[in-house]
DNA sequence: AAGATATGTCAATATGGCTGACATAAACTT
DNA sequence: AAGTTTATGTCAGCCATATTGACATATCTT
C-alpha cells in the first residue's frame, strides 16, 4: 500500500488548490467557477458541452456557475460560425487577469516545490501526474494535453 | 505559469479520488465519509479534536459523517483513559477492511504511474508532493508525516 | 467553586452537484 | 417539406458536504 503517496495527495492537493478559494472568495465565487474560468480561458472557443466533458457536471450545474461568470462579465458567448446552435465561450479581459491571479498563486507554490528537485525531478513528477490520469476516452481538453505533453497555444505566457 | 503542472494535478487528482469514489457508492457513503475513516485507521487513537485538525472541518459537519460510520459499524469509539471528556476513534475490522479497499485501488493506479519512473523518479514526486504543502502549523497528523518522511508504525502492510 | 475545555446537538444556510422534465432553435435526414 | 436529432437553456426538487451560531453536559484545571 502506498499510503505515503496517498496522504501526500491529499494535503498537497487541499493546500494547492486552497490558495486560490482564498481569493476566490472575495469575489463571492468557489470553486465550481474557478474551474470554469480556468478552462474557459485556457482553451477560448470551448463549446458547452466541451465544458461538461472536461469537468464531468451536468448542463444544470454548469448552467449556475456559467451564468454568474457571464452576468459579472468574467466570460463571454459567441454563436458558432458553423452551427448557430453553439454557445462558444471565451474569457473576457476580466477574466483573464483573474484566472492570472490564481494560477500565479499556484505556481508560486508549484516552483517553490520543484525548486528542490531539478529538472530530471520536475519531469519524474510530470510523468507520474500524467500516468496517474486515465487516458482512454480523454475529452477535448485532456486529449489536447496528452498529445501535446502539456504544451499548447496559450503557453506563451510561460515566462 | 506552470499550467501544464496546474492541469495535470487536477486531472490527476479527480481520477485518483474517482477510484474511491465509485466504491464508496455502494456503501451509501461519500468523499467525507472516507477522509474520515482514512485517518481514523491510519492513526488509531486520535480524538475528535485531532480530526478536526486534520480535516479542516467542523465538528457539526464531522458530527453527521462520524455518526454514520459509527452507527454502521466502521468505527468505535473509546473514553480517553486520561481525561474522560475525549473520545478517542477506531477502525474496526470492517473498517479496516473497507479502508484497504479503497487505498488497494488507489495504490494499484500509484503503483503504475511510478512503474514508469523509477526509484529516483519516486523520490522526486515525493519531495515535490512533500514541498507543496504547507508547513506551518501542521496538524497533528501531518507533523508527524512531516517529521517521519511519511514512514509510520502502520506501514507494515506495505506489501 | 469558578472558569475552561471536549464533545455533542439543534437549526438554518451555502456551495456545488444530481435527476427529471420540458422548451426553443438549428441542423440533419428522409 | 416534414420528421428527427442535436445544442443549449430553464425549472424544480433533492442530495452531499460544509458553515455559522447557539446551547448543553461532563470533565478537567485553577
Amino acid at each position: 500500500m502506498r499510503w505515503d503517496i496517498i496522504e501526500l495527495l491529499f494535503f498537497a492537493y487541499r493546500d494547492f488548490v486552497g490558495d486560490a478559494d482564498n481569493e476566490l472568495e472575495a469575489f463571492g465565487f468557489g470553486r465550481a467557477h474557478h474551474r470554469v474560468l480556468h478552462f474557459v480561458h485556457r482553451y477560448p472557443g470551448l463549446k458547452v458541452a466541451d465544458l461538461l466533458d472536461v469537468l464531468r457536471i451536468t448542463k444544470q450545474s454548469l448552467g449556475r456557475v456559467l451564468k454568474q461568470l457571464l452576468d459579472e462579465g468574467y466570460i463571454v458567448q459567441r454563436t458558432g460560425n458553423n452551427d448557430r446552435r453553439q454557445r462558444l465561450l471565451y474569457a473576457t479581459a476580466k477574466g483573464e487577469a483573474l484566472v492570472g491571479r490564481l494560477a500565479g498563486l499556484q505556481t508560486d507554490r508549484i516552483n517553490r516545490a520543484l525548486g528542490g528537485i531539478g529538472s530530471d525531478g520536475a519531469d519524474s513528477v510530470r510523468k507520474f501526474l500524467r500516468a496517474m490520469i486515465d487516458h482512454d476516452d480523454p475529452d477535448k481538453v485532456l486529449a489536447t494535453i496528452l498529445e501535446t505533453g502539456g504544451a499548447t497555444a496559450k503557453d506563451k505566457d510561460k515566462a
